[in-house]
RNA sequence: GGGCCGGUCGUCCAGUCUGGUUAGGACGUCCGCCUGACGCGCGGAAGGCCGCCGGUUCGAAUCCGGCCCGGCCCA
């Protein structure tokens, strides 16, 4: 250290600049990235922890609000390397599935069945590739501490052999089957879709339709639907056992207009006595409701949709038209037979597939399935060896399981996928599945089995159909902890394994997840699970590309720099809420990383000095605030929240720390006119850079640049080697204080306003002060040059400024 | 229809679980200021019947009941 008898003009900071440029973050990252610093170990003895980052989907860019998300993660990471942990943190890019495909066809306008399989894949592949940099681009710019050498893939050959191997090893555990049942169908992708892949349309304006039915032996009822089309179909038609004005009828049967055949008349509660009519036509299927009441009452099915979306024979002279055709064509003609009394117009929702976004229909097809219905209740109990953060995204959870009623659909009658892995013997017909391993696609290599394994025919048939996505998705956390393929990392990391995620894939990726895990392993998927909230516009609405209201972290990144964006993410909502996006918002995150470089940059000029024996009152009192800073901090933290923290952290750099301790200890710091000892001035200098330093830590998590570049220009090395910082015993009790010394300073600036002089100027005159604020006096009274002080009663004549303090001034 | 979440200065959000001095912050607004880190700054100020109605209590933004409005999820 060098002589510490200061001339001022020794006094350089280090840091020269007066603005942190965003610009310089892209330094870094490279830095970063040759140093190593967030390199996983394998062979680490430190506690390990994986995070199961949601690939996210490459068929579609980032907007603000998912670039956020995984900022947020990042921030997690960093956290639990700050905490000691060993962290494995990879990125994977989700690019399987029909959200691709759908994708794929609506950009080049071409349909995966028109092309060959091969242009089609091919094609799907080469349009990932394409949006998979621009997202690969903002992980980087995003400061992400993951290892981008190397991303996984979920169509990879490695990715795609272990769902492959986790299929084989299901079906040999006996919980898959196939088996024909009415399945949710997009006739637009040309598939089955899991329960889990509907969604509700908006509310709109549908007819309902009210339509007679003669009744056998005389008379006539009104049956009112909105799916008139499907009268074909029509098997039974109910009313609510309390519906008086029915009951007679229990036992009648009614013609079907047009079809001419009869069927019974039943009470039934699925009828709402309130709606249209009360009495309710039963075809297979119009919607989740026929499906149960078919199989509850052992109707016969007849199918009327064919898996275009187009009336089929059955329906007579409407066969061939589209399902939306044939309703109006009916209704045309039911009113042309004078058997319509009316059409009332309601709002209602329809099932509409995920991804498409077009209504689906209910019809029989043959898939695989994979058994969930039993395990429903395992799965519930699993839950509690899990910890969910916020505690009640675990709820949401539960009320899906608990709404489940048929087991999972895992067949997709799509391209772009996991193929499944089998062969079937066309003479014995017999399942032929190949040994676990390898990636194979049977729709175009030869059996590996060579033979059936049952009848030995040379006869095999590749299955074309491919896995439901969520099939790959739903085997993440094993991929990346080596399931199967890596015993020893799979050792150390299952158990360990921590999920972020947004509270719209509960129902999808983290139910399928668990229940996976649990079918292969017996354990629960995971230790932690992080449940977001969605990222929204500006007005609080989501963003969709149809809206035109979606905004780019690109230009973002651009214009305010990774940390200012990371701040407002961490600053912007609790865990569990939506958050908006907002460029003042993020132009304040920008003020806040600008004072703190010039907090450092002033602190900069100060040498580096070990503790000395005397800490002052205020040094003691600002250590004293920096540590609940660092409770407050570490116990959001802990909740995998930044909030509390980036909020508190702000605060307390900004209103406390810059504001009030700063500007009292300044003179002390400088001490150019020997106004305080040595030992004083040391106490100054140790002090701003122990609690700078404490800032920098608890900031590094979500501001890695700044804190770094700060850190690396003052202290030397990397503030991502540090830990997270521990609390240091000072008295606590002077927190107390604080109210009282904001309220001094802030009395003694409005007088100097209100008298109309510089506050840095002398104030002539006394103050009276409350003796509470006695022990800080001496920096008090040169922060603020006062020329005298009292802490006896005020004279009358003094004006009272706050409720301590009063001013007499001498005229 | 069922469930969940929310309604707090002009705007966005804390505070509500664990009731208690003048309900916090950020942005915006107004006034003043070149103050040995920062004008992307500093200081000062204005601005709120805490959705509505009732109840519990010495005391309610906070607890209880009902209602209204907005959003999400499920039928």
């Amino acid at each position: 250290m060098r002589s510490l008898d200061m001339g001022e003009e020794i006094l350089k900071p280090k840091i020269a600049e007066s603005r942190w440029r965003p610009e310089l973050e892209v330094n870094l990252i490279d830095l970063w990235e040759r140093e190593e610093i967030y390199k996983f170990d394998p062979n680490s003895d430190k506690p390990s922890i994986a995070i199961d980052t949601p690939p996210p989907y490459a068929s579609a860019r980032w907007h603000v609000g998912g670039a956020a998300h995984y900022a947020q993660i990042d921030m997690v990471a960093r956290y639990f390397r700050m905490k000691g942990y060993n962290v494995l943190f990879p990125f994977g890019v989700d690019r399987n599935g029909l959200p691709v495909e759908v994708q794929v066809e609506r950009t080049y306008g071409i349909s995966c069945h028109n092309v060959s399989r091969e242009d089609f894949e091919r094609i799907c592949k080469e349009y990932l590739d394409d949006i998979e940099k621009q997202l690969i681009w903002v992980v980087r710019r995003l400061g992400m501490s993951c290892d981008l050498k190397e991303y996984y893939r979920t169509d990879s050959p490695e990715y795609r052999s272990l769902t492959q191997e986790t299929f084989i090893e299901l079906w040999h555990k006996g919980m898959i089957y196939e088996a024909e049942y009415p399945v949710n169908w997009c006739p637009v992708c040309h598939t089955t879709i899991a329960d889990a892949e509907v969604e509700y349309s908006d509310e709109k304006d549908t007819d309902l339709v009210y339509i007679r039915f003669e009744i056998e032996g005389g008379g006539y009822i009104v049956v009112a639907s909105t799916r008139p089309e499907l009268l074909c179909s029509c098997a039974a038609i109910i009313f609510n056992p309390n519906d008086d004005r029915y009951r007679g009828l229990e036992g009648a049967r009614a013609i079907v207009p047009i079809y001419r055949h009869t069927v019974p008349i039943i009470p039934h509660p699925a009828a709402k006595p309130e709606f249209g009519t009360g009495l309710v036509m039963v075809c297979s299927y119009g919607d989740q409701v026929d499906i149960r009441l078919f199989r509850e009452l052992g109707l016969k099915p007849m199918v009327a949709i064919d898996p275009d979306g187009c009336m089929n024979a059955n329906a007579g002279i409407y066969a061939g038209l589209t399902v939306e055709k044939a309703r109006s064509r009916i209704i045309e003609d039911l009113k042309a037979m004078g058997v319509i009394e009316k059409i009332d117009r309601i709002k209602h929702r329809v099932p509409i597939c995920w991804r498409s976004k077009n209504p689906i229909e209910f019809i029989h097809m043959r898939e695989f399935y994979l058994k969930q219905v039993d395990f429903l209740d395992d799965i519930i109990k699993i839950l509690d060896n899990m910890k969910f953060y916020p505690e009640s995204a675990k709820q949401r959870l539960i009320d899906w399981i608990e709404g489940i009623k048929t087991d999972w659909p895992i067949s997709r009658r799509r391209f772009y996928g996991t193929e499944i892995p089998i062969w079937y013997c066309k003479r014995c017909g017999r399942v032929n599945l190949p040994e676990p391993g390898r990636y194979y696609k049977p729709w175009k290599e030869q059996p590996p089995m060579g033979r059936c394994l049952y009848c030995g025919s040379a006869e095999l048939i590749g299955e074309e159909r491919t896995l439901d996505t969520w099939m790959d998705s739903s085997i993440s956390p094993l991929y990346i902890t080596g399931y199967r393929r890596n015993p020893k990392l799979y050792e150390k990391l299952s158990g360990n394994v921590l999920r972020p995620q947004g509270y719209d894939i509960i129902r999808t990726w983290l139910y399928y997840t668990i229940l996976r895990v649990y079918e292969l392993t017996g354990r629960p998927a995971f230790k932690y699970i992080r449940i977001s909230g969605m990222g929204l516009d500006e007005k609080g609405e989501a963003m969709h590309k149809s809206k035109g209201n979606v905004v780019y972290p690109e230009p973002i990144l651009d214009k305010y720099g990774a940390d200012a964006f990371r701040f407002w993410a961490a600053s912007e909502a609790k865990l569990g809420s939506d958050y908006r996006f907002s460029e003042s918002k993020l132009s304040s995150a920008r003020l806040f990383l600008t004072k703190l470089w010039n907090i450092a940059r002033f602190i900069s000029q100060f040498p580096i000095v070990d503790k000395p024996d005397r800490l002052k009152p205020i040094d003691e009192w600002v250590i004293a605030e920096a540590n609940r800073l660092v409770e407050v901090c570490v116990e959001d933290y802990e909740k995998l929240d930044f909030f509390e923290a980036s909020n508190n952290i702000r605060y307390f750099v900004w209103n406390i720390f810059a504001d009030h301790y700063i500007e009292a200890v300044k003179p002390r710091a400088y001490n150019s006119d020997r106004t305080f000892s040595k030992e004083e001035q040391l106490s100054a200098w140790y002090t701003l850079h122990y609690v700078l330093r404490v800032i920098l830590r608890l900031l590094a998590p979500i501001c890695p640049f700044i804190t770094d570049a700060i850190w690396r220009s003052i202290y030397g090395g990397t503030v991502h080697k540090e830990r997270i910082p521990e609390i240091v015993p000072v008295n606590e009790k002077l927190r107390e204080y604080t109210e009282y010394i904001i309220e001094f300073n802030s009395g003694i600036w409005r007088i100097k306003k209100k008298i109309g002089i510089p506050l840095n100027n002398p104030l002539k005159g006394i103050i009276y002060a409350s003796d509470r604020i006695k022990l800080f006096m001496d920096d008090l009274k040169r922060m603020h040059r006062l020329e005298a002080v009292s802490f006896d009663k005020p004279p009358k004549e003094a004006e009272k400024i706050t409720n301590s303090l009063y001013y007499l001034s001498i005229s």
